[in-house]
DNA sequence: GCGTCCAGGTCTACC
DNA sequence: GGTAGACCTGGACGC
């Protein structure tokens, strides 16, 4: 079943500037194709696998969906994915007032993409470690094809717990292409389908930031990076999820291209507040928006 | 084509 | 608490 619809989005909402605020429109499901400047993704509802597709049409968002499901259930999700109900107004406040930091006012930024589950979120950013990027996409994009089920139209979604509980370590190993974290993987995997664990909790979590950061830190293969930068998606940005990248392009714009400590750029950053997460991000990929 | 080196973030053992 | 080495893959490089 096949289904038009439109979402307000408002005047101050951009959705080129959500969909393709870091690489996760780049990481299967989700699709962003630059001819007709729209993304496509896939999520697991009630009666099986909805794709989707959504485009920028001035404040509406022009969205079609495959599957059968409801017109407010694809709603939800686009709007969870795309960050439209977060409410922006205390950082955009900060970076109004900050000369080098305008443009994300102006443009709508900081809505930084997430996928339809926390357990997306939390698996893809496993796959983040340790890698070069291209292997991050090769991890990902093995894990859709071997494990999602389809749609209707043959798009596959990312395998639930469930999916991923059900194949053996060496599947990680020899098929997903996961390496070390093979073991991480299908031990999270077990850990989640079996009840254990409940990643979709954290999105509601009164826990401070520092605990919840701990919690999350259990996983084995989640270290202060990845904690911090699924904690982002959790919209908690209070750690900055340095990575190479990251400092790399930090010494490159404020550091006249020497290293220096993470104190340093944490130093930097800290009149953001519980915002310098964000910030940092923002300051970095300015360059992707000229 | 083959072998070697390196980058990448986290875990574990050790101090 | 801090540090060193191992983990594994793919890309770059030299031969």
């Amino acid at each position: 079943m096949k289904r038009e619809f439109t979402i307000d989005c408002g005047p101050d909402f951009s959705f080129f500037h959500a969909a393709k605020s870091h690489g996760w429109y780049d990481l299967p499901p989700f699709k962003f194709d630059d001819d007709d400047a729209s993304l496509s993704g896939a999520f697991i509802a009630e009666r099986g696998v909805i794709s989707f597709c959504v485009r920028g049409a001035g404040d509406k968002l022009k969205v079609t969906a495959t599957g059968q499901t409801s017109e407010e259930v694809v709603t939800q999700v686009v709007k969870h994915v795309l960050r439209m109900e977060d409410d922006l107004t205390d950082f955009y406040t900060q970076t109004r007032s900050d000369g080098a930091m305008n443009w994300v006012t102006e443009l709508n930024g900081g809505r930084l993409l997430r996928s339809p589950t926390v357990w997306e979120d939390l698996v893809k950013s496993i796959c983040t470690t340790n890698c070069s990027w291209g292997l991050t996409r090769k991890m990902v994009g093995n894990l859709v094809e071997k494990l999602g089920s389809s749609g209707s139209d043959g798009i596959k979604a990312f395998p639930s717990p469930g999916e991923m509980a059900s194949v053996s370590v060496d599947f990680y190993k020899d098929e997903i292409r996961a390496g070390y974290r093979s073991a991480y993987l299908f031990e999270l995997a077990d850990t989640v389908a079996s009840g254990k664990l409940d990643p979709a909790s954290w999105m509601h979590s009164n826990l401070p930031i520092a605990d919840l950061k701990k919690e999350i830190k259990k996983i084995k293969g989640v270290g202060d990076y990845a904690a911090e930068n699924l904690l982002k998606l959790l919209g908690r940005y209070d750690g900055l999820a340095l990575d190479s990248w990251l400092r790399s392009q930090f010494y490159v714009r404020h550091n006249g291209g020497q290293k220096c400590s993470d104190k340093k750029i944490e130093r930097h950053y800290s009149r953001y507040g519980a915002w310098r997460g964000l910030a940092i991000w923002c300051d970095m990929t300015e360059d992707w928006f000229k």
